[in-house]
DNA sequence: GAGCACTGC
């Protein structure tokens, strides 16, 4: 701790927070910025008036900042320091440094809009620019006004956009302070590789032969490339002359690897041998792995879009920016000075490369973090005059209220509703959120809970697909339950049902081809929950399901009602005599049921007329994920209130762009790009859909 | 028939 970089800095840090109000604070990698600042404003009294709170992107850096602190301190984790991620609050009366997720420290602003019981808020790891992150950060804007006399913010960042936040906050000073890190060599290609797997393969391989011992980090940008990559690695090494050259280990990384194989990458390699990893960029910031000397940077990310005009998110792969590219480097000289192979030109770098990162905030759908913000009640506040570090488009807002109002989260005129506050409480998205409400009012909530749940556990329950680990299982996972053919949703339900019924039995997840891990993190978003629909709902709670739910023959038709009511911004109708379908809503999509899903078609080979999906996802094609059928008559109401909807109405003032903050965005859609047909087009969706259900009643 | 980067409440 002696030797840290930002201690010799202490007096100018400190004397710039007694100054000023805001400060930014540029560290890089190692300078110590996340344990000692707290420590720092802690020995200058800033704690006695407050808590002082300190932010993280990532539960687990959350705990294990938090648990050095402590230690450097001489403290119980959990007395003066402690600190709190979801469903773990490790804080006390007597806490005065709190480390917690972004997320969590927005939930408290629900409670506590102006953050009260902080004397510091420090926002770490901001250029990483989360959703939430971005959110806080406009939302410190308008506390360090109300606050002024007893709340002091600071923001760490990246060296790229520290003048940019800085500008933000009214040209707040910036210090900086360097950080431990070893110099790294970069080297460029002449060229953009045809291929920069095979480019990937040759630069490892290179390495291999001339270079001293150190592990080699590359950066590529799924599964896919990866897996071949490292059997290709594999094969080469293989070739190489015996004696040649010392011994390689060759080991994936990616977030759908198991744990167990995750943390391999942590055990050093045996002597006089040469570890490859091959990782996506969750080895970019989330997994640190020492021994790391050579890097090779594939000038790559997968980056998931949103795109609010037709509602889709997307997955692709693009160019990484340059602070990702000097992240990524970095990576190289965490023990010793290191080497960077860059995979593409320096003109690349330098020219084409964005500065920074896309923020999250610009490429997401906004329903949760507009309905939060509407939930604060800040008195002068509608959404489009929020001061956002960037701006989201106007149509991105637009979309967002949108849903909202599709759901009932707001009124007609743009104001929360009674069912948007409850919705804001619940750490779901709002379609959830929605679905749980209704349910709670037709006695169905225990399953809707079970439902909500299971989809915010679904990339932990199954371990991830490969056809290596296909081919090396031994047994094939017995059956999971079908859904009784109504989709996805039900299928989760029966899923944790039929677990719920073995007592939790972790054998039961085995046999089924399920993460222990993955089910268990069910039961405890299940309980919480449970708990807070308890605590918000008036009337009567059902949550432990009741004997109705119990029937045998059971058409679950409540459930997916429910489902129908809060998914109603994402539904979809099947196209006449084939299995397509076409989003209903602003601009209609054609997408396809994903081939995944367990939903089943009729006698005549037919799917549902409508079904609801949980998101469009567009990979070789536009696919639903999670579909659950839901009947015509549920549809209708949904229909009628499409019709109906005026956004300008919903935004107060979102339809004159030109006289909100709104008109400064970039891409503000032009009169000749919004697409003229829609309405007429949807008007006789609607007319052809209410003909076939009158049709369809008179048969009966 | 198709295949998904990473977080978080």
């Amino acid at each position: 701790m002696a030797n840290l970089p930002i201690l010799q800095f202490e007096e100018i840090i400190v004397e710039t927070v007694e100054k000023n109000q805001v400060v930014v604070i540029l560290g890089e990698t190692g300078s110590g910025k996340s344990t000692q600042l707290s420590q720092m404003l802690y020995r200058r009294g800033y704690a006695k008036a407050g808590i002082i709170g300190v932010t993280q992107p990532r539960r687990v850096a959350t705990v294990s900042v938090a648990r050095r602190v402590a230690q450097e301190l001489g403290v119980r984790l959990g007395e003066e320091v402690g600190y709190a991620i979801r469903f773990e609050d490790r804080t006390s009366e007597l806490t005065c440094i709190k480390y917690l997720t972004d997320g969590v420290l927005l939930r408290e602003s629900l409670s506590d809009t102006e953050l009260s019981s902080y004397s510091v808020i420090i926002l770490d790891e901001a250029h990483e620019r989360s959703l939430n992150t971005d959110i806080l950060l406009g939302l410190m804007k308008r506390l360090v006004h109300m606050r002024a006399s007893n709340l002091k913010v600071l923001i760490t960042s990246a060296t790229l956009d520290g003048e940019k936040v800085s500008q933000f906050f009214s040209g707040c000073p910036v210090l900086n302070v360097p950080g431990k890190l070893f110099p790294v060599e970069v080297f460029y290609s002449t060229e953009r590789p045809t291929s920069y797997l095979e480019s990937a393969l040759e630069k490892a391989i290179d390495i291999h032969i001339q270079e001293p011992q150190g592990d080699v980090l590359i950066f590529m940008t799924g599964q896919d490339d990866i897996e071949k990559l490292v059997s290709k690695l594999e094969e080469r090494v293989r070739s190489l002359e015996e004696g040649s050259c010392m011994d390689a280990i060759i080991l994936p990384l990616h977030g759908s690897l198991p744990p167990e194989m995750q943390v391999r990458v942590f055990s050093p390699p045996p002597p006089n041998c040469r570890r490859f990893i091959v990782a996506t960029n969750i080895a970019e910031t989330s997994l640190t792995i020492d021994g790391v000397v050579y890097v090779i940077d594939s000038g790559y990310v997968k980056q998931r879009q949103y795109n609010p005009s037709t509602g889709m998110y997307s997955l692709d792969v693009v160019q990484i920016s340059r602070v990702q590219a000097n992240q990524r480097a970095g990576r190289a000289g965490r023990t010793r000075p290191g080497k960077c192979y860059r995979l593409y030109p320096s003109v690349v770098y330098h020219e084409e490369f964005l500065d920074a990162t896309v923020p999250e905030i610009l490429r997401s759908s906004l329903a949760g973090s507009v309905l939060h913000l509407k939930s604060l009640d800040l008195p002068d506040i509608d959404i489009l005059k929020f001061d956002y570090l960037d701006p989201p488009s106007y149509e991105s807002l637009e979309d967002a209220l949108r849903q909202l109002y599709l759901i009932d989260a707001i009124d007609e005129n743009g104001s929360i509703t009674r069912f948007g506050r409850i919705m804001a409480e619940l750490p779901l998205e709002p379609s959830l959120a929605r679905t749980l409400i209704d349910a709670n009012e037709n006695g169905c909530l225990s399953q809707a809970v079970t439902v909500a749940a299971m989809l915010s556990a679904e990339t932990t329950l199954l371990p991830g697909y490969s056809k290596e680990s296909k081919k090396k299982r031994k047994h094939a996972p017995a059956d999971l339950p079908d859904g009784s053919g109504f989709g996805d949703h039900i299928q989760l339900l029966q899923i944790y049902e039929s677990w719920d019924r073995t007592l939790y039995d972790p054998e039961w997840c085995k046999v089924h081809g399920l993460q222990v891990r993955g089910m268990l993190f069910v039961k405890d978003v299940r309980k919480q929950l449970s708990q807070i629909m308890q605590k918000l709902a008036k009337g009567p709670l059902e949550v432990q399901g009741s004997h109705a739910q119990r029937e045998k023959l059971q058409d679950y038709s409540n459930l997916r009602k429910a489902l129908c009511v809060g998914y109603a911004n994402q539904l979809a109708e099947r196209m006449i005599r084939h299995n397509g379908y076409r989003t209903i809503g602003l601009k209609s999509q054609l997408v396809q049921v994903h081939p995944s899903s367990v939903l089943k078609p009729d006698e005549e080979g037919m799917l549902p007329n409508y079904v609801v999906y949980h998101e469009v996802v567009a990979t070789s094609r536009p696919f639903m994920r999670n579909v659950c059928a839901v009947e015509m008559s549920w549809v209708l109401p949904i229909l009628k209130k499409l019709e109906n909807l005026t956004v300008s109405q919903l935004s107060g003032g979102i339809g004159h762009p030109q006289e909100s903050t709104i008109g400064k965005h970039q891409d503000m859609p032009k009169e000749d790009e919004i697409d003229a047909g829609a309405p007429d087009d949807r008007e006789s969706r609607i007319q052809a859909a209410r003909d076939r259900f009158l049709a369809r009643k008179a048969n009966k």
